[in-house]
DNA sequence: GTGAAAGCGCTAACAT
DNA sequence: ATGTTAGCGCTTTCAC
């Protein structure tokens, strides 16, 4: 391994002058500099991290826990936050909590044991506040994305409340009398303990439009397919639907297709998450501006106090799904 | 911050010991060792990985580099595989290349000096050998994905070639005799230079089938739209298609609306990428098992000699995209 | 402007 | 079975 000190060596100085030439920092005659750019150059150095973190304390890793192997949005988000830290110097450690709250402890321990300087995340549960806290004690910053549970930490969020709010309202006005959202059920935590909470927004439409007739059902996420969710279709038979994510709309378009039912005919959809094929579909779609969103996350990253709430808006993107019949 | 010492007083032992016990190693009384675990628990100790691994030398985080933010694919393998390794005491970093040599250059700069123990990437040039080189040449293991560029480096790619191939084959057997391949362009690499070559698996078939109309058409990634594809597709006119990935396949079916063309009475269809909303949609689909390309990829992460090339076999689902008419 | 030396937190010889 | 000590690669006073 090539060490800052064969760097040195070969280029005739001492290590300490080889460490200020290459980060810019202290006096270095500028030929110096050189000498040590040719000697890095020359021998293919590349400074120990490890190293560096160890003897300077500072860490430039940041670390994401992602509550859902297959969701798009996540990964988008990922990917963007990646490249603009990148831009910054700093590196991307992953990990994964599958909406687990023990593995979203595991995820902790080893952001913590990597030194992670921030940890973004999806909280689960809200029963991993003792660790949330040793992670600001320690001075890490954090940041909830999409769901906020813990209210005294940084969060993201897009407004789902409302944009389920404007969903049930645009159905109303397309002539539904028998709307059914299909919202979000955690495993580790009571939905009413999020912000946002589709199920509110869609309730307070249906009662400013005096809806007498409707329903909601909390889907668990992970799963794509749901027996007690077809006995609701089937029992209640909606005259239009607001599916909170596209897992949901897909399994909601299975059973239209084994039962016969036309859309926008039969059944009218709403469905959160635009993505490709939604749009080729002409579903209605509850559109979620990723890069807003992700404008909005990347300056508070390291920013704790006070704690933020960014609530970025959706907009409806109306589309056949919903037109008259 | 808690350190060993910390952990080594309050259970009053040495850091040696207290280390020791933590790890299962070497000699240390039960009851020594419950000591330090309950010291460990009272001050909630979390060791610190860079000077672990500064110390022993040895490194527990594997970079990943990923060339394409949206591939729904990549996304499921790096979660796969970030959950496999953590069962393993790893953990990951992640890079992207975004099909750009440069970056990928970088990202192999960013997992040096991370001190990663394997790297497992896309190569989306062939004209970074050389930090290929200086990676195995410091013990760094490497594996490439999808794509095999670099002969002598471990691969696990899919056996799009032959997909290619027998989707050909389906689509002649189904009656077309104009067929059109949507095969993929690189950036920074010749295709001819990749194993896996769709194109030379269609037009085996091409030439195995007696067809004298045939068009190919590399398709480079990243980008959803390319006039040159409609104007091929509008003066060729197919009679049938396979299409090398799900976002092309959104592209053909955009244009065979805006044309008012059918599936499959004017065009059949076959696409790879095996997704939810492929086959919601009854398309014909190249399905790539991605469980068994995970499991053929783990074993050999960390096994270099001789370099392996496991090719999965993918599978053909047939659907009404291809059917008679 | 440059070098010598200490030390970040941890582990691995070696001593006891 | 446990403690002492050296040192991983780097940065950062502090001399010069």
């Amino acid at each position: 391994m090539v060490t800052i000190k064969d760097v040195a060596k070969y280029a005739g100085v001492s290590s300490a002058t080889a460490s200020r030439a290459l980060r810019d920092i202290g006096y270095v005659r500028p030929e110096t500099k050189q000498r040590v750019l040719d000697a890095v150059n020359a021998l293919g150095y590349i400074a120990d991290q490890a190293a560096q973190q160890l003897k300077s304390g500072v860490s430039n890793i940041v670390g994401i826990i992602v509550p859902d192997i297959k969701n798009y949005f996540y990964n988008i988000v990922v990917s963007l936050l990646t490249q603009r830290l990148k831009s910054d110097g700093k590196t991307v450690m992953l990990t994964y909590s599958n909406e687990n709250s023990e593995l979203e402890r595991e995820c902790f321990y080893t952001l913590f044991a990597a030194k992670v300087c921030a940890i973004i995340f999806t909280p689960v549960t809200d029963r991993n506040y003792d660790l949330v806290r040793k992670t600001t004690d320690n001075g890490i910053h954090i940041t909830q994305l999409y769901r906020r549970v813990y209210t005294d930490i940084n969060a993201v969020v897009f407004d789902d409340e409302d944009s389920a709010y404007i969903g049930a309202k645009h159905l109303f006005e397309a002539g539904c009398r028998r709307p059914l959202l299909i919202g979000v059920s955690y495993y580790n935590l009571r939905s009413d303990r999020v912000f946002p909470n589709r199920t509110t927004g869609f309730l307070r439409a249906v009662r400013e439009n005096q809806i007498t007739e409707y329903r909601y059902f909390e889907h668990t996420l992970l799963e794509t397919s749901d027996p007690a969710f077809e006995q609701l279709f089937l029992d209640f038979q909606p005259d239009g639907v607001i599916s909170g994510n596209n897992t949901f709309t897909l399994e909601l378009l299975e059973l239209m297709r084994k039962y016969g039912l036309r859309c926008p005919e039969d059944v009218k959809i709403i469905t959160f998450d635009d993505i490709d094929w939604i749009s080729h579909l002409q579903l209605t779609a509850i559109h979620q501006p990723i890069d807003a969103f992700v404008d909005a996350l990347y300056p508070i990253i390291f920013y704790q106090e006070p704690p933020r709430l960014e609530c970025i808006k959706s907009v409806l993107v109306r589309r056949k799904s919903t037109s008259a019949v």
